[in-house]
DNA sequence: AGCTTCGCCTGCTTGC
DNA sequence: TGCAAGCAGGCGAAGC
């Protein structure tokens, strides 16, 4: 599932090819894939692409004239880069719902079989306000997260996925970082506040980490040529459940917390 | 208002 | 072996 280091990898590598290309074509089905009140793709063709950045877990496709495009990959999105004057090239076609071409014989393909993913196009985009995400882990600071745990009863794993207080961590990185921070996913929120410092901390190691290797390909992610990230052979946590923990030898736990599956040391996260 | 659960959706895994 | 139920989960909406 794309978090913030996949969709990291992802937009580092649709910039160069993608930057100052103007839209040629644009098509995207079903309409369910659209954020409400979005504009319809159409609305692009003409526009350039001025900048490729990522917020939150977002993809955001500036252009000029003035323009946005914010794709969200839910669980299963892919945006896939094709020349389309490579006759070799074998795309599937299964699950394809958007299909952008550019100047240059590029195409940019949206994949998603699940759907979980949306889009949303507009003149301008307030992300607080219009997608509900607040800052990510690398543009906030301890006391931020600090005061956004106070008094909160909600478990520590469930507020670090909320995207609204800290955005780009999903499932994989929010064990991964409690893991670090040897923080028990469990905690409630204003019960985790003295630790804010250190699992910020360890949020941004791994990250980080993710970042370099690519991301974690569990099943569908692929950067946007089709390869995939290296990271999942570094999970110390997700994905673990019965094997030994890497600090300790405990075996590592899983259970659900608010309806997500959560790995955790039952030893040394406490 | 804060927190949890549900529904969306498909494909892989599990169990009979 | 084959089929159906179970499970996975990001996110918004609904429910408590």
């Amino acid at each position: 599932m794309p978090e913030l280091p996949e969709v990291e990898t992802i937009v580092r590598g649709l910039q160069r090819p993608l930057e100052n290309r103007r839209v040629v074509r644009a098509r995207l089905r079903p309409t369910g894939l659209y954020r409400r009140s979005s504009l319809r793709v159409g609305w692009l063709v003409g526009r350039r692409i001025v900048r490729v950045e990522r917020v939150g877990k977002n993809a955001v496709f500036r252009f000029d004239p003035p323009g946005i495009m914010t794709v969200n990959l839910g669980m299963t999105g892919q945006l896939l880069l094709f020349s389309s004057n490579d006759p070799g090239h074998t795309a599937p076609k299964k699950h394809l719902h958007g299909r952008f071409c550019l100047e240059g014989n590029l195409e940019l393909r949206y994949y998603d079989a699940r759907r979980f993913g949306y889009i949303y196009v507009a003149p301008s985009c307030d992300f607080a306000k219009d997608l509900h995400i607040g800052p990510d882990p690398f543009q906030c600071d301890a006391r931020y997260l600090k005061k956004n745990l106070e008094g909160r009863k909600a478990p520590i794993k469930s507020l670090l996925l909320s995207q609204r207080i800290v955005s780009g961590l999903g499932n994989i990185y929010a064990d991964e970082t409690l893991f670090d921070a040897r923080v028990d996913p469990r905690t409630r929120g204003g019960r985790a506040v003295a630790r804010s410092r250190r699992i910020l901390s360890s949020a941004r190691r791994i990250l980080e980490r993710a970042i370099v290797h690519r991301g974690s390909t569990i099943r569908d992610y692929r950067q946007p040529d089709g390869a995939e990230g290296g990271f999942q052979h570094l999970h110390a946590v997700y994905g673990r459940k019965g094997q030994p923990c890497v600090r300790c030898g405990t075996p590592i736990k899983k259970i659900v917390l608010s309806g997500r599956g959560t790995h955790f040391c039952p030893s040394c996260q406490s």
